[in-house]
DNA sequence: ACAACGAATGATACTACGTCTCAGTTATGT
DNA sequence: ACATAACTGAGACGTAGTATCATTCGTTGT
């Protein structure tokens, strides 16, 4: 879905751009909300870093539970939920009505998905400033965020022709 | 969601630019792709026009049930996904993670959402023609559709001061 | 008007995904 | 080490959506 409130963006602190954070900087960030480090939320980040694709709760899970099959379903969800709301991860549209989480980026993001085999791609390109600004004044609406992506086929789920 | 594959657009034949479609107008076009008319697809098509805002399937078949208990669930369901794959109806994100129907209007649109109370504005600017063309040439994929919406706060939800 | 046929329907059972509760465990500050 | 609150996993539960299938209904050709 990627709805990237303007201003707002997942916290690495001296990351560099383009740069995947690893574990520790994203327990980094739950303790920085007050929140604890914990062996089973080490699991479920070190096993959302090995995702190559944005990736469901579902599918999550069952990875996770490749891992640690004792691991509760419900810390998956919760984590999912934390992580979540502080920008760790975002989510795309994979296809109507469907969306999925990936790893937030540092700065202001958006995808390309591939429809075939669900690879995303960010890029930072965004050209919705005029319009947005054309649409607060003439509908008065206080906009807070948008959604902006692409959905195609990447070069390698493309048929040969 | 709005995910609007560029080209195409609900075909309301002969329908002004702004205009809602009609119950028939909708059947004709259930007809025009080989689907019967029913009455239960009437009632559902009624009670879908009556929708003001952006709704999900449980909202609709609540909003049914209420004309007619005895529709079935299933039955509002195909329906729904058939008037959404023939372009009559478009999803809208309304949260992270969720989204709802609204139904389509002619010609290539995007939604500006409220948060509040779920309304959607209609409009017709788009500004992604030329990254579109670019992501196409810098990643090879090729782009079949693209989601581009807002999320704010209509004037009526905004807190008074 | 009628018959024939496939499409569509609604009841029901079922599944998948997610949530809630709660007793026991663990991380953290002192 | 202790006290405390956060966190955990088990399992019950809820809800949204799907599958099946006998019956009904819309459409088409006569
Ligand atoms: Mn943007
Ligand atoms: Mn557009
Ligand atoms: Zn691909
Ligand atoms: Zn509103």
């Amino acid at each position: 879905m990627s709805v990237s409130s303007t201003p707002s963006s997942p916290r690495y602190p001296g990351a560099d751009r383009d740069a995947r954070p690893d574990v520790s900087t994203i327990e980094d960030v739950l303790h920085g909300a007050g929140y604890r480090s914990t062996r089973p939320r080490r699991t479920i980040i070190e096993t959302i870093l090995d995702q190559a694709h944005p990736f469901t709760p579902e599918h999550l899970l069952a990875a996770v539970h490749r891992a640690d099959p004792s691991l509760g379903r419900a810390t998956v969800y919760r984590t999912l939920e934390i992580l979540g709301a502080l920008d760790v991860l975002t989510r795309v549209v994979v296809a109507e009505g469907h969306s999925a989480y990936v790893v937030g980026l540092p700065g202001h993001r958006h995808h390309l998905v591939c429809s075939g085999c669900g690879a995303a791609v960010p890029f930072t390109a965004c050209p919705v400033d005029h319009l947005m600004a054309e649409l607060s004044r003439t509908t008065n609406f206080a906009i807070q965020s948008h959604v902006l992506q692409f959905i195609g086929v990447c070069p390698a789920c493309q048929p040969t022709p």
